[in-house]
DNA sequence: TTATTATATAATAAAATGGTTTTTGTATTC
DNA sequence: GAATACAAAAACCATTTTATTATATAATAA
């Protein structure tokens, strides 16, 4: 569930793969399409649009010669939300933190230098 | 606007990243609590830390010896709807989008080849 | 079947990125 | 002022990513 999350923030992290999102935001379009709107070699359409159909942003349709891409809206807000509930989650019961939330208890309990200086103070 | 957009995005699509801003969900830390909990070297998570605040997403303040440093929930808010309005956002007046509008016209009103194609077939 | 059109894949070179080690800077304490 | 603690910057190397060129595959048309 992370790493979606993760490879899906990464997919839309790059300048070429926005500029794709937002021509498909205007409407459906084959390879060739985008390659001549956005004035771009045809294989690097190609490459992008494969990372972002991986990363489960974008939905592709055959019609004879040509492939239809789309932009997946549903798919961008169920993103946002699995990051929203990632960051609400208590990390007791996140999988793959289970050492961090053990030291960061440690911390919390031993030793958080601050306060211990802070009361020494007083 | 389109620039922060994928800066913040890419600052996102990052393991190490998506971990230092989960445990910053839980509390705002100094980097040498984060750099335990996480288990990672100091200069690592500052230097994760660097891009989070340059794409604007964590905030520092500095008490002491310590830089602590914070989750900016508001900006994660600004920056999705930023995002969805850039979707939104029509063409025509959409910054850096001049010259693929020009062709995308073209293309819509000459020979979108699918359809002429169709046509003949009629 | 052969030629054509559209797309995907492979291979390469160049650029960017991430992680470690080392160094520098800055605030604090003695 | 000297020593200490924390953080950032610099230098380095390994890995990954991007764009290009070349090639292969898929679908259609002749």
């Amino acid at each position: 569930m992370e790493k979606n999350i993760y490879k899906a923030f990464k997919a839309l992290g790059e300048p070429t793969r926005l500029k794709i999102i937002k021509m498909l935001s205007v409407q459906s379009m084959c390879v060739c399409e985008l390659s001549e709107i956005l004035d771009m070699l045809q294989p690097r359409v190609s490459q992008h649009l494969k990372i972002l159909k991986d990363a489960d942003l974008v939905k592709e349709s055959k019609e004879g010669y040509w492939v239809y891409y789309s932009l997946d809206k549903e798919r961008l807000h169920r993103l946002w939300n699995q990051f929203l509930a990632f960051l609400d989650a208590d990390l007791k019961g996140l999988e793959g933190y289970e050492e961090e939330l053990q030291r960061l208890l440690n911390i919390d309990s031993n030793e958080r230098v601050k306060d211990k200086k802070e009361k020494l103070k007083k």
